[in-house]
DNA sequence: TCTCATCATTGCTCATGAGCAACGATGCAA
DNA sequence: TTGCATCGTTGCTCATGAGCAATGATGAGA
């Protein structure tokens, strides 16, 4: 976990890529206004599967992905992990620092890849909030994007069986993920991956999966899933 | 479904309502702010079982409660209605009209009781929001809590069982609506609402109930139940 | 090429809770 | 006081998917 303050070299290729990325926390902000606030934030690298925010932790810090892939999840009492949501390069997370009062992180989030973040802290953001309202504005655009992410996940836990949540992580995370080859999208992922995802078990996983490969809908290997047709897979069920 | 301006008179017990309310969406401005804002809302009565904002409609008001208690929920794509927040009076609602994108509401929000809401058209909360910083701020304040809901729903739809549930939904119903009366906590509630709630079927409430009833931890009747020892009922399971 | 850790499979049992039918209880309204 | 609608109960069966043990497959490193 290195810690590089952003120096003027670099800071023009932080404004590169973000330009390239067009975080939807800056929406409405122009060119110097978003320089003027990406050099109040340092560049941090994350090594995969290492924790870059606490669920309960005092929330001090606002973070923006640039390149890698994070995952929100949270813990059960019994210390079962529970994935929430994905953060792809662009998205922000940890926006609890940007509330007005002082609170904790609500998910943890991990680097799932080694991956390089913006970070402010929270007194920087809250002035960066008071002097850019549009900060704001965007925070609560996304904030209601956790809500829609949160709101499918309740009705596929209430209503949804195995299977049906199953193909359901199994589509998103193609969309997602995936990769466009020759048989079909092909996906990096664990049985175990997915089955945390959806909320089953390996065994269930397991046999799902074998499943819909005897039906020719997805083809499996070791740590890989090559799906043929997500048409097949979603209207299986 | 009455619709009634506020009008100069009405005005002042409104403002005396929501000084006794103190609505975290006020949180930090002053008297007059709050009364320069609350002239630009319309006071609004709902019947009970009568639906105020719909799940997917434009989310063109926000809404204030005043007297009553509502509910939000949202529809399975099987029709069955997910119980999600309860608005008790001082509780926003619709705050997707806050947003400086238009968009659709999340969830449906339903009277419970026979209630009183203000209402702001979402040009008028979009003014306000303007002028007053404080109140977006807020709105992100609310934002966090709901989170913070969907997050132990979240939580408990995959990691508990019905009993557990079941405790859990009776145990937060009893501290928000229940009365304190000799014998514990009465909770005018059927069992039915209980199971939604719980994410249960009515047969596996009325056997759970009964279970603890035979423990001594509750009492029930037709529609009401009288929690006796909360305790009990939380470190079962 | 062999070893070994990791990942995946498969057959089995079992607990949970859904679903249904039949019945019972309650209380309002005529 | 008698219907009658609503609410609640109980005994039963059944589907789902968890959990476990044994086994198999894969691939990276020595």
């Amino acid at each position: 976990m290195r810690k590089t303050m952003v120096l003027a070299d670099d800071h023009d290729a932080v404004l590169e890529r973000i330009r390239a990325l067009k975080p939807r926390l800056f929406e409405g902000l122009t060119s110097s206004e978003v320089a003027s606030i990406v050099v109040l934030a340092t560049k941090r690298r994350f090594l995969a599967n290492s924790v870059m925010a606490h669920e309960g932790g005092p929330a001090d810090h606002l973070f923006l992905m640039i390149h890698g892939r994070a995952r929100g999840f949270c813990m059960t009492p019994q210390g079962k992990k529970v994935p929430v949501f994905w953060f792809p390069p662009g998205e922000v997370f940890g926006g609890t620092a940007f509330l007005s009062r002082s609170l904790e992180y609500l998910v943890s989030t991990e680097a799932v890849n080694n991956s390089t973040v913006l970070v402010w802290s929270r007194s920087a953001i809250r002035t960066l909030s008071a002097q850019y309202p549009r900060l704001v504005e965007n925070g609560l655009l996304i904030a209601y994007d956790y809500l829609v992410v949160y709101r499918s996940l309740h009705v596929s836990a209430t209503c949804q069986n195995a299977r049906q949540r199953l193909a359901q992580v199994l589509g998103s995370l193609t969309v997602g993920l995936g990769r466009r080859v020759a048989e079909g999208i092909e996906l990096d992922i664990r049985n175990e991956e997915l089955a945390n995802e959806a909320n089953i078990t390996i065994f269930t996983a397991s046999r799902l999966l074998n499943e819909w490969q005897r039906m020719g809908i997805l083809k499996k290997s070791r740590g890989k899933v090559v799906v043929r047709s997500l048409e097949a897979l979603q209207s299986d069920n």
